[in-house]
DNA sequence: TTCATAATGCAACATTGTAGCGTTAACTGT
DNA sequence: ACAGTTAACGCTACAATGTTGCATTATGAA
């Protein structure tokens, strides 16, 4: 309910996947948002949608989207994570954490040009780029309510 | 028991808290380590120095600690926060996390000059780059055992 | 020494996530 | 279209990491 491209369905059944009713959902549910969720947010959005989910299941069909790299995981500054559809190929671009609502927004754009020296002794993996501030539309609340919109 | 510039009962005192027998051991704890530390690794070093301590005592002086700006607090990829003593001004280095063991090192060497430029409407805080890989002494034991030591 | 109150220590609870396991239903092959 | 296999579901229970409330203790100041 998207994405014109792959539909859900598709992208799942292209990984080897059953197409179920949560998958489907779910990967709609992040499709649709242009910041990561937290499992929270993905159920009151299937809740919304009237899909009817189970927590524990809803775990693992992100967990099995990630596994899939359909998605993607990203640690919150709560202890939450946060999944995205994964949009690019490897997926590397900087993290906005807003620290008035505590999403969490991918920064396309930014790609840092890491030229990072390494001290002896650590293999790298992949480096990840975190922004702490105040997004957009908590400036534009700041001098409002102390307790702003954040999606729930 | 470690810096001979300011005792950890000064920093404490120094910051208008009260010298406790818990403070004062997580601050030695933290200070002796080259790491953060999680709660969990702060409260088993206490248990070895034979001071008695709460985990809820403990939560609460590491978090006294972090909102005196005596400590800083690093998300770990499990959702257990690990903390370490703030020995330059603002805390601007690099975290290196082990996909391994779990540890995350500060890399006080790794300062990236950043210049980002930001989408608009974004008010920055802070940076944040953390490094993910293997650490020197898991790459070590990378073809032994498989469950590396990780500092109990 | 005395006193006010910052910190403690305990018990209960909250949040986020996992494990086990019997049941359902998505795909496959016919 | 049907039946069989088994991936995925949906419970319940549990684990890990924090947090809250509150009576008690003991730190630092007068």
């Amino acid at each position: 309910m998207s994405s014109q491209s792959p539909t859900a369905a598709d992208l799942i059944a292209n990984h080897g996947g059953r197409v179920t009713r949560t998958r489907v959902a779910v990967v709609d549910a992040l499709d649709a948002s242009d910041h990561p969720l937290t499992h929270d947010e993905v159920a009151a959005n299937l809740s919304e949608a009237d899909v009817p989910h189970d927590r524990v299941t809803l775990y693992r069909a992100l967990d099995w989207l990630v596994d899939k790299g359909i998605a993607h995981r990203v640690a919150g500054s709560d202890r939450a994570w946060r999944y995205g559809i994964v949009r690019e190929a490897p997926h590397q671009h900087a993290h906005f954490h807003c620290s008035r609502c505590g999403n969490v927004f991918c920064l396309e754009q930014v790609q840092p040009a890491f030229a990072i020296a390494l001290p002896g002794g650590y293999q790298l993996d992949r480096a990840e780029l975190i922004l702490h501030g105040v997004c957009p539309s908590c400036l534009l609340t700041v001098h409002a309510e102390p307790t702003p919109p954040g999606p729930r």
